[in-house]
DNA sequence: CGGGATCCGTTTCGATACTG
DNA sequence: CAGTATCGAAACGGATCCCG
Protein backbone atom coordinates (compact mmCIF):
# COMPACT_ATOMS: atom_id res chain seq x y z
CA UNK A 1 0.00 0.00 0.00
CA UNK A 2 0.75 3.76 -0.68
CA UNK A 3 1.81 5.43 2.56
CA UNK A 4 -1.09 8.12 1.81
CA UNK A 5 -3.65 5.15 1.17
CA UNK A 6 -2.54 3.48 4.46
CA UNK A 7 -2.94 7.00 6.04
CA UNK A 8 -6.42 7.38 5.38
CA UNK A 9 -7.13 3.19 6.05
CA UNK A 10 -5.86 3.39 9.32
CA UNK A 11 -6.50 6.17 10.67
CA UNK A 12 -10.56 7.25 9.97
CA UNK A 13 -11.91 3.93 9.86
CA UNK A 14 -14.80 6.52 10.20
CA UNK A 15 -17.54 7.25 7.33
CA UNK A 16 -14.87 8.67 5.02
CA UNK A 17 -14.58 5.31 3.41
CA UNK A 18 -15.60 7.12 -0.57
CA UNK A 19 -12.38 8.96 0.42
CA UNK A 20 -10.22 5.49 0.66
CA UNK A 21 -11.63 5.09 -3.15
CA UNK A 22 -10.44 8.81 -4.28
CA UNK A 23 -7.37 8.21 -3.16
CA UNK A 24 -6.68 4.81 -4.54
CA UNK A 25 -8.99 5.75 -7.60
CA UNK A 26 -8.36 9.52 -7.92
CA UNK A 27 -4.97 10.30 -9.84
CA UNK A 28 -4.32 11.41 -13.50
CA UNK A 29 -5.29 8.46 -16.20
CA UNK A 30 -5.76 5.70 -13.36
CA UNK A 31 -9.60 5.18 -14.06
CA UNK A 32 -8.45 4.85 -17.40
CA UNK A 33 -5.41 2.58 -17.27
CA UNK A 34 -7.69 0.39 -14.90
CA UNK A 35 -10.57 0.21 -17.93
CA UNK A 36 -8.02 -0.39 -20.63
CA UNK A 37 -6.55 -3.35 -18.56
CA UNK A 38 -9.87 -4.79 -17.67
CA UNK A 39 -10.61 -4.96 -21.76
CA UNK A 40 -7.08 -5.88 -22.73
CA UNK A 41 -5.93 -8.85 -20.15
CA UNK A 42 -2.46 -7.52 -20.29
CA UNK A 43 -0.11 -4.75 -22.01
CA UNK A 44 3.25 -3.66 -21.99
CA UNK A 45 4.28 0.26 -20.72
CA UNK A 46 4.40 1.76 -24.62
CA UNK A 47 0.95 0.18 -25.04
CA UNK A 48 -0.90 2.02 -22.57
CA UNK A 49 1.20 5.23 -23.09
CA UNK A 50 -0.21 5.08 -26.99
CA UNK A 51 -3.81 3.56 -25.64
CA UNK A 52 -3.90 6.75 -23.35
CA UNK A 53 -3.10 10.47 -24.77
CA UNK A 54 1.07 9.85 -24.49
CA UNK A 55 1.11 11.09 -20.91
CA UNK A 56 5.00 11.76 -20.15
CA UNK A 57 6.87 9.14 -19.36
CA UNK A 58 7.57 10.40 -15.62
CA UNK A 59 3.15 10.38 -14.64
CA UNK A 60 2.96 7.13 -16.19
CA UNK A 61 5.17 5.15 -14.86
CA UNK A 62 4.33 7.07 -11.02
CA UNK A 63 0.37 5.84 -11.49
CA UNK A 64 1.04 2.82 -12.74
CA UNK A 65 3.72 2.44 -9.37
CA UNK A 66 1.03 3.98 -7.39
CA UNK A 67 -1.87 1.51 -8.44
CA UNK A 68 0.49 -1.61 -8.17
CA UNK A 69 1.64 -0.31 -4.71
CA UNK A 70 -2.41 -0.20 -3.76
CA UNK A 71 -2.95 -3.76 -5.06
CA UNK A 72 -4.95 -3.41 -7.55
CA UNK A 73 -2.36 -4.07 -11.04
CA UNK A 74 0.81 -6.69 -11.19
CA UNK A 75 4.13 -5.60 -12.70
CA UNK A 76 5.67 -7.96 -14.91
CA UNK A 77 9.69 -7.34 -15.81
CA UNK A 78 11.37 -9.51 -18.34
CA UNK A 79 15.07 -9.29 -17.53
CA UNK A 80 15.68 -8.74 -22.02
CA UNK A 81 17.26 -6.54 -23.69
CA UNK A 82 14.96 -4.11 -24.97
CA UNK A 83 12.72 -4.38 -21.26
CA UNK A 84 9.65 -5.88 -21.70
CA UNK A 85 7.25 -5.24 -18.78
CA UNK A 86 3.80 -6.17 -18.67
CA UNK A 87 0.54 -4.77 -16.58
CA UNK A 88 -2.72 -6.91 -15.74
CA UNK A 89 -4.92 -6.68 -13.07
CA UNK A 90 -5.01 -8.26 -9.74
CA UNK A 91 -8.01 -10.02 -8.32
CA UNK A 92 -8.25 -5.99 -6.14
CA UNK A 93 -7.71 -4.40 -9.23
CA UNK A 94 -10.27 -6.63 -11.44
CA UNK A 95 -12.87 -6.00 -7.97
CA UNK A 96 -12.81 -2.28 -8.53
CA UNK A 97 -14.26 -2.50 -12.10
CA UNK A 98 -17.59 -2.24 -11.41
CA UNK A 99 -16.86 1.34 -9.63
CA UNK A 100 -14.83 2.54 -12.13
CA UNK A 101 -17.24 1.89 -14.41
CA UNK A 102 -20.08 3.84 -11.95
CA UNK A 103 -17.30 6.97 -12.12
CA UNK A 104 -17.52 6.44 -15.54
CA UNK A 105 -21.31 6.33 -16.27
CA UNK A 106 -21.87 8.85 -14.34
CA UNK A 107 -19.08 11.36 -15.11
CA UNK A 108 -20.70 10.57 -18.70
CA UNK A 109 -23.95 11.78 -17.77
CA UNK A 110 -22.84 14.75 -15.71
CA UNK A 111 -20.28 16.27 -18.49
CA UNK A 112 -23.77 15.32 -21.40
CA UNK A 113 -25.85 17.42 -19.05
CA UNK A 114 -23.31 20.39 -18.16
CA UNK A 115 -22.66 20.15 -22.28
CA UNK A 116 -26.18 21.06 -22.57
CA UNK A 117 -25.86 23.72 -19.87
CA UNK A 118 -23.47 24.71 -21.50
CA UNK A 119 -25.33 24.91 -25.28
CA UNK A 120 -28.17 26.04 -23.78
CA UNK A 121 -26.50 29.06 -22.39
CA UNK A 122 -24.80 30.34 -25.01
CA UNK A 123 -27.76 29.98 -27.41
CA UNK A 124 -29.88 32.43 -25.35
CA UNK A 125 -29.38 35.76 -27.00
CA UNK A 126 -28.97 37.51 -23.26
CA UNK A 127 -27.29 35.62 -20.57
CA UNK A 128 -28.54 36.42 -17.12
CA UNK A 129 -24.98 38.07 -16.23
CA UNK A 130 -25.24 40.35 -19.39
CA UNK A 131 -28.50 41.46 -17.44
CA UNK A 132 -27.26 42.16 -14.51
CA UNK A 133 -24.11 44.10 -16.08
CA UNK A 134 -26.51 46.82 -16.46
CA UNK B 1 -19.75 24.43 -12.97
CA UNK B 2 -15.93 25.32 -11.81
CA UNK B 3 -13.64 26.42 -14.45
CA UNK B 4 -11.94 22.81 -13.64
CA UNK B 5 -14.90 21.08 -13.85
CA UNK B 6 -16.09 22.91 -16.98
CA UNK B 7 -12.17 22.59 -18.37
CA UNK B 8 -12.79 18.74 -18.03
CA UNK B 9 -16.45 18.62 -19.66
CA UNK B 10 -14.88 20.16 -22.55
CA UNK B 11 -11.82 19.27 -23.46
CA UNK B 12 -11.49 15.90 -23.35
CA UNK B 13 -14.76 14.79 -24.22
CA UNK B 14 -13.54 10.73 -24.52
CA UNK B 15 -12.85 8.13 -22.62
CA UNK B 16 -11.96 10.19 -19.37
CA UNK B 17 -15.60 10.35 -18.31
CA UNK B 18 -14.40 8.78 -14.83
CA UNK B 19 -11.97 11.76 -13.89
CA UNK B 20 -15.16 14.23 -14.69
CA UNK B 21 -16.57 12.32 -11.62
CA UNK B 22 -13.42 12.33 -9.79
CA UNK B 23 -12.83 16.08 -10.58
CA UNK B 24 -16.20 17.00 -9.16
CA UNK B 25 -16.57 14.68 -6.04
CA UNK B 26 -13.10 14.16 -5.20
CA UNK B 27 -12.10 17.13 -2.74
CA UNK B 28 -11.97 16.20 1.08
CA UNK B 29 -14.97 16.00 3.12
CA UNK B 30 -17.01 15.44 -0.19
CA UNK B 31 -18.52 12.74 0.12
CA UNK B 32 -19.39 12.47 2.93
CA UNK B 33 -20.92 15.92 2.49
CA UNK B 34 -23.38 14.25 0.42
CA UNK B 35 -24.08 11.46 2.27
CA UNK B 36 -25.31 13.90 5.64
CA UNK B 37 -27.50 15.71 3.02
CA UNK B 38 -28.77 12.26 1.43
CA UNK B 39 -29.71 11.54 5.17
CA UNK B 40 -30.79 14.65 6.23
CA UNK B 41 -32.44 16.54 3.83
CA UNK B 42 -31.06 19.89 4.69
CA UNK B 43 -28.27 20.98 7.50
CA UNK B 44 -27.43 23.80 8.40
CA UNK B 45 -23.11 25.06 7.76
CA UNK B 46 -22.76 24.62 11.75
CA UNK B 47 -24.49 20.94 11.76
CA UNK B 48 -22.45 20.27 8.55
CA UNK B 49 -19.42 21.16 10.34
CA UNK B 50 -20.02 18.76 13.50
CA UNK B 51 -21.46 15.76 11.55
CA UNK B 52 -17.77 16.31 10.20
CA UNK B 53 -15.06 15.75 12.09
CA UNK B 54 -15.23 19.79 12.44
CA UNK B 55 -12.68 20.70 9.86
CA UNK B 56 -11.44 24.31 9.40
CA UNK B 57 -14.41 26.57 8.54
CA UNK B 58 -11.66 27.77 5.17
CA UNK B 59 -11.88 24.42 4.14
CA UNK B 60 -15.55 23.58 4.52
CA UNK B 61 -17.11 26.32 3.08
CA UNK B 62 -14.99 26.00 -0.52
CA UNK B 63 -16.09 22.47 -0.42
CA UNK B 64 -19.67 23.40 0.00
CA UNK B 65 -18.90 26.15 -2.72
CA UNK B 66 -17.73 24.26 -4.93
CA UNK B 67 -20.09 21.33 -4.57
CA UNK B 68 -22.76 24.75 -5.43
CA UNK B 69 -20.68 25.92 -8.24
CA UNK B 70 -21.09 22.15 -9.90
CA UNK B 71 -24.63 21.70 -9.54
CA UNK B 72 -24.86 19.27 -6.46
CA UNK B 73 -26.47 21.24 -3.99
CA UNK B 74 -28.24 24.52 -3.63
CA UNK B 75 -27.27 26.79 -0.92
CA UNK B 76 -29.99 29.00 0.92
CA UNK B 77 -29.25 32.41 2.55
CA UNK B 78 -31.61 33.86 5.27
CA UNK B 79 -31.27 37.25 5.76
CA UNK B 80 -30.82 37.83 9.38
CA UNK B 81 -28.94 38.09 12.53
CA UNK B 82 -27.15 35.72 13.84
CA UNK B 83 -26.58 34.35 10.15
CA UNK B 84 -28.34 31.09 8.82
CA UNK B 85 -27.57 29.52 6.07
CA UNK B 86 -29.06 25.93 4.61
CA UNK B 87 -27.50 23.54 2.79
CA UNK B 88 -29.71 20.46 0.61
CA UNK B 89 -29.08 18.71 -2.54
CA UNK B 90 -30.40 19.38 -6.11
CA UNK B 91 -31.79 16.99 -8.91
CA UNK B 92 -27.90 16.41 -9.63
CA UNK B 93 -26.85 16.08 -6.23
CA UNK B 94 -29.28 13.11 -5.34
CA UNK B 95 -28.59 11.78 -8.89
CA UNK B 96 -24.76 11.43 -7.45
CA UNK B 97 -26.38 9.51 -4.16
CA UNK B 98 -25.88 5.84 -6.04
CA UNK B 99 -22.50 6.84 -7.27
CA UNK B 100 -21.32 8.61 -3.85
CA UNK B 101 -22.61 4.64 -2.25
CA UNK B 102 -20.63 2.66 -4.81
CA UNK B 103 -17.26 4.93 -3.94
CA UNK B 104 -17.91 4.20 0.11
CA UNK B 105 -19.12 0.44 -0.66
CA UNK B 106 -15.88 -0.40 -2.63
CA UNK B 107 -13.58 2.14 -0.05
CA UNK B 108 -14.85 0.29 2.99
CA UNK B 109 -14.25 -3.46 1.56
CA UNK B 110 -10.80 -2.14 0.50
CA UNK B 111 -9.95 -0.75 3.83
CA UNK B 112 -11.21 -3.91 5.43
CA UNK B 113 -9.04 -5.95 3.55
CA UNK B 114 -5.95 -4.32 3.38
CA UNK B 115 -6.29 -3.77 7.59
CA UNK B 116 -6.36 -7.41 7.33
CA UNK B 117 -3.23 -7.35 5.15
CA UNK B 118 -1.66 -5.51 7.74
CA UNK B 119 -2.69 -7.50 10.72
CA UNK B 120 -1.21 -10.38 8.93
CA UNK B 121 2.01 -9.15 8.30
CA UNK B 122 2.11 -7.67 12.19
CA UNK B 123 1.40 -11.40 12.88
CA UNK B 124 4.21 -12.99 11.01
CA UNK B 125 7.05 -13.63 12.92
CA UNK B 126 9.30 -12.89 9.92
CA UNK B 127 8.24 -10.54 7.04
CA UNK B 128 9.55 -11.05 3.59
CA UNK B 129 11.87 -8.18 3.48
CA UNK B 130 13.38 -9.53 6.69
CA UNK B 131 13.90 -12.72 5.02
CA UNK B 132 15.56 -10.90 2.05
CA UNK B 133 17.58 -8.59 4.05
CA UNK B 134 19.72 -11.34 4.75
C1' DC C 1 12.06 -0.10 -24.29
C1' DG C 2 10.92 1.39 -19.90
C1' DG C 3 11.99 3.98 -17.10
C1' DG C 4 14.97 7.31 -13.15
C1' DA C 5 16.63 12.19 -11.74
C1' DT C 6 15.84 16.83 -11.42
C1' DC C 7 13.24 20.88 -11.56
C1' DC C 8 9.19 23.75 -11.66
C1' DG C 9 4.30 25.93 -11.61
C1' DT C 10 -0.07 25.05 -9.82
C1' DT C 11 -3.42 23.29 -6.83
C1' DT C 12 -4.87 21.94 -2.41
C1' DC C 13 -5.09 21.51 2.36
C1' DG C 14 -4.88 23.38 6.66
C1' DA C 15 -3.83 26.73 10.65
C1' DT C 16 -4.54 31.27 12.49
C1' DA C 17 -6.71 35.53 13.00
C1' DC C 18 -10.48 38.50 12.11
C1' DT C 19 -15.68 40.04 10.85
C1' DG C 20 -20.81 41.47 9.58
C1' DC D 1 -23.40 31.95 13.04
C1' DA D 2 -21.15 31.60 8.91
C1' DG D 3 -18.04 32.88 7.00
C1' DT D 4 -13.34 35.96 4.84
C1' DA D 5 -8.23 37.11 4.59
C1' DT D 6 -3.70 35.80 4.74
C1' DC D 7 -0.12 32.62 4.97
C1' DG D 8 2.67 28.35 4.80
C1' DA D 9 3.48 23.40 3.60
C1' DA D 10 2.75 19.73 0.89
C1' DA D 11 1.06 17.09 -3.03
C1' DC D 12 0.45 16.79 -7.82
C1' DG D 13 1.06 17.01 -12.83
C1' DG D 14 4.15 17.88 -16.25
C1' DA D 15 8.57 19.11 -18.95
C1' DT D 16 13.32 18.00 -19.82
C1' DC D 17 17.34 15.32 -19.77
C1' DC D 18 19.68 11.01 -18.97
C1' DC D 19 20.37 5.72 -18.69
C1' DG D 20 20.91 0.35 -18.72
Amino acid sequence: MREKTERIVREWGDACDAEVSIAVLGGAWKPSILSLLGEHEVLRFGELSRLLDEPTARVLTRQLRELEDDGLLIRTVYRQVPPKVEYRLSDLGRGSMPLVDALTDWGGRYAAHQRGELERLAAEPETLDAAVAR
